[in-house]
DNA sequence: TATTGTTATACTCTATAACTATA
DNA sequence: TATAGTTATAGAGTATAACAATA
């Protein structure tokens, strides 16, 4: 899905003729990053969590788009730590909502998969979940849901874009 | 607490009273969603933590923005309940960050004031913080950053307009 | 010895409920 | 009695450190 093609790879950043020309000033990043922030916040609270909280969502989608993936493996994509990775699917596994299978490679892991069953669970609390935000961005004007909608993948970008945090 | 409104209105999440004129479809919904979800667990560990917060700084943005508030007033325009900002506060306050002065007009509350080390300090946490998201933003397109740049205002709409939470 | 997953522990952010002081 | 703020407690999400089993 996200496009790395899409990324330019124009010459280091140490480029001084090119004072990055499309690039945004500090106050709109700032701007971006409390906005970012506080969706968040919004969200996750309106998500309610009746049945999923918004980690295990989250987690369930990566592996429902990567098939089965070692914990480890999901951990690194989901860039959080291990055990962080261990406690997100202890319920999941215990709620039968993805399976944990003996990884004929390698006898300290596990293949972790999505059972028929989460994927039902997760694609009903999609649509519930991102009917809450439905509503709000239903009121947006045509404009500025095309402004959203243009900058979806590039938000996407800057989210899956590994360098982040010190890891590895 | 939550109503189940979120988890509710699954079935009608396709308002036929709504026009939805520029909307975005589901699918679109869901990567906005996750994506911002993924971003903000970036930037959240990006931010190292080792001044402030950032629940801190986006109290004392908003303290900066809007000049001396109430603490109630304050919980309520960052949308967390009135112990959350309590708790928040508390470091700041300790630290002389921000000030607590008794407000003239009710004898119960205090007016939340930045005091000047506050200001340098987020300007200058501001700008650190900032700066992780910038080496990122610096590698994207013209394109790219033009779009994210359009979309910074509407993200702010979504966070800020009311209606999310069931905030009694 | 190195790696995978797990358990133990801790910290941040958020919430609700119960309490105090003031209106 | 109602409201502003505080304290107490709980749950989600994350982390690091120490451990067991396996490579």
């Amino acid at each position: 899905m996200t496009e790395p093609s899409a990324v330019r790879t124009a010459g280091d950043a140490s480029d001084p003729a090119e004072p990055a020309y499309g690039a945004l000033d500090p106050a709109e990043l700032t701007r971006l990053r409390l906005a970012v922030a506080r969706l968040n916040r919004r969200l996750t609270q309106a998500a309610g969590g009746q049945d999923l909280t918004a980690a295990q969502l989250s987690a369930l989608a990566r592996i429902e788009q990567h098939g089965p993936l070692r914990l480890g493996e999901l951990a690194t994509r989901e860039q959080v730590a291990a055990p962080s990775m261990v406690r997100t699917l202890a319920p999941l596994t215990a709620g039968g909502l993805v399976g944990k299978e003996p990884d004929p490679q390698d006898g300290r892991s596990w293949l972790i998969t999505l059972t028929p069953a989460g994927g039902e669970l997760i694609a009903r609390l999609r649509q519930e979940r991102s009917a809450v935000l439905s509503r709000r961005a239903a009121r947006l004007s045509p404009e500025q849901s095309e402004a959203l909608l243009a900058a979806i993948p590039v938000l996407e970008l800057l989210a899956e874009e590994p360098g982040w945090a010190p890891r590895a």
